[in-house]
DNA sequence: GTCTTATCCGGGATGACCCT
DNA sequence: AGGGTCATCCCGGATAAGAC
């Protein structure tokens, strides 16, 4: 089995940098792009057979849009966050608006050429898979995601890049049925990895999708 | 002991500020 | 003038602290 994940830590503007991460089995490529049509060309040229988007890419049930003030502030799958006490920001939040609405019409754009593409949260991920978020320090998240056995990642990548390859991952896991989807598939659903996967079953996993293991 | 209030937390954009 | 760094704001929930 030969299958490409392409993990984006996505920016709320095209003039922040936003993440990308190339994954094929234990094999990443990380860099960092600007525009959506430069994340586009990278789902085109690595032919990716899933994009992982770290980003809200719904609205909550109820709510037509995100300027008009509503009470609909969380969506099933972010209750779901909440009750399993993993820390998010609400998508009616400030900048996660543009977050939100980029999300949006990012998603629009790659299914209309025939992409598959999920939402993750790569924070979130970090807890379920143990390893320590950016905000304990980079160097801790790095030697997290090397102990999944992810090669070639360079001490060099941004933490943007480390979120995309953790995206990624959560991608490749979603591929071989390893996850859990979070909330409703009609309103939209946050894709984690399954509570309680081990290191060492995501390393197996992610062995599997690499053609020359 | 229970209810209420205050504070903190989180990711990212933005604008102010400082240094060169 | 330009770039880099820092504080602030956005909203809602959780938790801690306070009042009764």
């Amino acid at each position: 089995m030969r299958l490409t994940v392409v993990g984006v830590d996505l920016a709320g503007a095209e003039s922040r940098p936003t993440g990308i991460c190339v994954l094929r089995g234990l094999r990443v490529e990380v860099r960092e792009v600007k525009e959506d049509e430069e994340i586009m060309r990278e789902a085109r040229v690595n032919k990716a057979d899933l994009v992982a988007i770290d980003a809200p890419l719904s609205l909550p049930r109820g709510r037509r849009s995100l300027e008009e003030r509503s009470p609909h502030h969380l969506r099933l799958c972010d209750r779901e966050l909440l009750t399993r006490r993993i820390k998010f920001f609400p998508v009616t939040l400030g900048p996660m608006r543009k977050l939100t609405a980029r999300g949006m019409r990012l998603k629009d754009a790659l299914e209309r050429e025939g992409f598959k593409v999920i939402e993750v949260y790569p924070g979130g991920a970090q807890d379920v898979l143990g390893i320590p978020r950016k905000g304990r320090g980079k160097e801790k998240l790095l030697e997290g995601l090397r102990g999944l056995g992810l090669h070639e990642l360079s001490a060099e990548a941004s933490d943007h890049e480390l979120d995309a390859a953790t995206a990624a991952v959560v991608g490749a896991l979603f591929l071989l049925s390893l996850h859990e989807a979070y909330g409703d598939p009609e309103e939209g659903q946050i894709i984690m990895p399954r509570t309680g996967l081990s290191r060492n079953e995501v390393y197996s996993a992610l062995r599997e999708l690499d053609a020359d293991c």
